[in-house]
DNA sequence: GGCGACTCTGAGAACGTTTGCATCATCCTA
DNA sequence: TAGGATGATGCAAACGTTCTCAGAGTCGCC
């Protein structure tokens, strides 16, 4: 009896005095074997500790049961709040979860593809960096099917689950809009994503609709960072004259934005409204709490594992059916960030007059 | 050549019109190979599109080189900052991660262990739920290291890195009374969790090294929720008299207690002072900021991984060196949420003068 | 008393790797 | 010219499972 290794079905079987096969199909409960034999066996197991290679079983078996998700992030709440989901709904479903950050990184994205797809994975759940990409052949090569979230893929070339990024950002200028705002700033991430791509163009389409021609230096786009928030929110309140508008398309940029207006003394929504696309927590106790687009992190985790599943069992079409493309709803949230633009020319002053004007918001 | 399946080794090896040995030896880099034959088996792996199966080759070598991480929650930015670091630690040793949450369910994290140890992992990083544990024994069978962070086991009986938690609730705690306090409310989590207990004993430490008797009034012991801090927060402003200073033992309990104050039309840190031990992002553009007991997430994270490292490779003394304990620094930050207390009563106020109250803090 | 059906069991192949060992050619050196 | 290095290769075992297959025992029924 070996003391360096754990319990393997040979010992069990060992142990019981039964051979490794009568063993295997005891404890897994498929096929014939005497009640007194099983018993014998399930008493070896436990006083072994036996606890099955799940790594052996998978290469016989030729499924692991395991599913890899890839975020660009795990210190955006965004991100984690779906692998949360994500997670909950695999376990639901007895698949475990291999989870990798790439940090944006195409090189990392590529690596950690490999890596899951050399884990024997049997799907992967993935927040792509780029619309083009080669690992997209690889992985059909590698037969392991694929489900897109948050961004799109050129073409949709396999199923891809989005929110609503065009439609809640079209919302959320339009509710600025209607509160009679002219001037209303954009402040957006990296346009070669999708999603970033589309919450520009439902900004457009509201201007469009609302009739007003766009003012190039309101616009503002760059990365997804708190830093950026910050550089663009310096240089639109140099403008003159100012927006009397903010919106910002990802909650990643808005700690720079909040942090800048604050600094500069603008009053939230007295002097400027700000409206976000994304709602994090801490959305809800600012000062003011800020007017968000609420998106359906569940449900975009529900659809993406359920699409993922009917690829790996092959049912309902599961392995040939064309890619399914599908969008998931945004809620509007009003807070306390927003309301109708005041006249009179945008002031400058100190902390302490900023944080008396904020409670002027709309109820 | 089957077309449903994945290429292996047996048909690189078969393309490159040599044997499954050689293959092996020419991608691994290992042995004696020709410079021909590796260049054949190279190109063959290339138009095969070849991937090593990591299950076969774990299988093989009894190692997978994937170590688990089981943290309570995926939602709290704690956790999930230090996923993160520890991701990355990990990714530059050439290790992978298998993440999990036990949503603090014992069950859970028992299912959840013996699911990572199936699947054979190197070992296990951990934040248990509970002191005391027969996963622990069930570990030891398995012969799967692991170690404990955040929360410590009964005389922990293994590899443990921990937060300073005694020490840095001491330096909230003080640093309210060298402001002046007397009456410290005390707003805590879950007793059961050994880090919410050392915090507790730092501030009665602290209480007690001033000279000051604990008043039970101002003690709220519950759970790590936003919705404890909602439920403390009222009880403790029905008190009279109120506290002059609330110190919140975790980032989790926050929400509520804000949210709460804010409603209450309580002004920081005119009317109360308030610290927070853990320091996340929001806290520093929240208003007024708030001054926080910042924990060292990268340094926690890269000795956990240091010694799980040792005793997986069995290097300096690994494999049976007694457990170690540690430690990590924290840091007091503070910002603007302390002040000095001011004498007369607290007064309940309507929403707009407490944001004007919020700015008179300490620089 | 013969035959099919049912129950139970074990031998052995297979999954895709790595690796110890044996084999064989080639080359160098004494 | 013998003989040991050295380079290059393949066979086969092993890792821990599952699963097909065949064999053996038991029972019931015609």
């Amino acid at each position: 009896m070996e003391t360096h290794r754990r319990a393997s079905l040979k010992d069990v079987a060992a142990l019981a005095e039964t051979s490794i096969a009568t063993a295997s199909r005891a404890l897994s409960g498929t096929g014939y074997v005497a009640e007194a034999t099983r018993q014998r066996i399930l008493d070896a197991a436990r006083t072994l500790n036996y606890q099955p290679n799940l790594r052996a079983r998978g290469l016989r078996q030729r499924v692991s049961h395991s599913v890899g998700l890839i975020i660009p992030n795990l210190l955006n709440a965004y991100y984690t709040a779906l692998a949360d989901s994500i997670s909950q709904q695999l376990a639901a479903r007895g698949y475990h979860l291999l989870l990798s950050s790439t940090r944006d990184d195409a090189a990392t994205e590529q690596e950690t593809v490999v890596d899951m797809v050399g884990q024997a994975v049997d799907g992967l759940i993935w927040v792509p960096s780029t619309a083009e990409t080669d690992l997209l052949t690889y992985l059909a090569d590698q037969h392991t099917p694929a489900v897109a979230i948050v961004r799109r893929l050129a073409n949709d070339p396999i199923d891809t689950v989005v929110f609503e990024d065009r439609a809640g950002s079209r919302a959320a200028t339009q509710h600025l809009l209607s509160l009679g705002h002219q001037r209303i700033a954009y402040i957006g991430g990296d346009m070669m994503y999708s999603s970033n791509r589309d919450r520009w163009q439902g900004y457009l389409e509201a201007l469009r609709q609302a009739g007003l021609e766009l003012d190039e230096s309101l616009v503002k786009l760059g990365t997804n960072r708190g830093t950026w928030g910050t550089m663009a929110t310096n240089d639109l309140l140099r403008l003159d004259p100012a927006p009397t508008a903010v919106f910002v398309a990802s909650n990643a940029i808005m700690p720079g934005v909040i942090r800048t207006l604050r600094q500069a003394g603008v009053s939230l929504p007295g002097e400027m409204s700000l409206i976000c696309f994304d709602d994090v927590d801490w959305f809800s106790f600012s000062v003011p709490p800020i007017t968000a687009i609420s998106t359906a992190y569940t449900a975009l985790a529900e659809a993406a594992v359920d699409l993922l599943m009917t690829r790996i069992t092959g049912t309902s079409g599961g392995a040939d059916r064309p890619p399914v493309f599908m969008e998931v709803n945004f809620e509007f949230v009003l807070r306390r960030s927003t309301a109708a633009p005041r006249t009179g020319p945008l002031q400058f002053r100190d902390l302490h007059l900023v944080e008396a004007a904020s409670a002027e918001g709309v109820s």
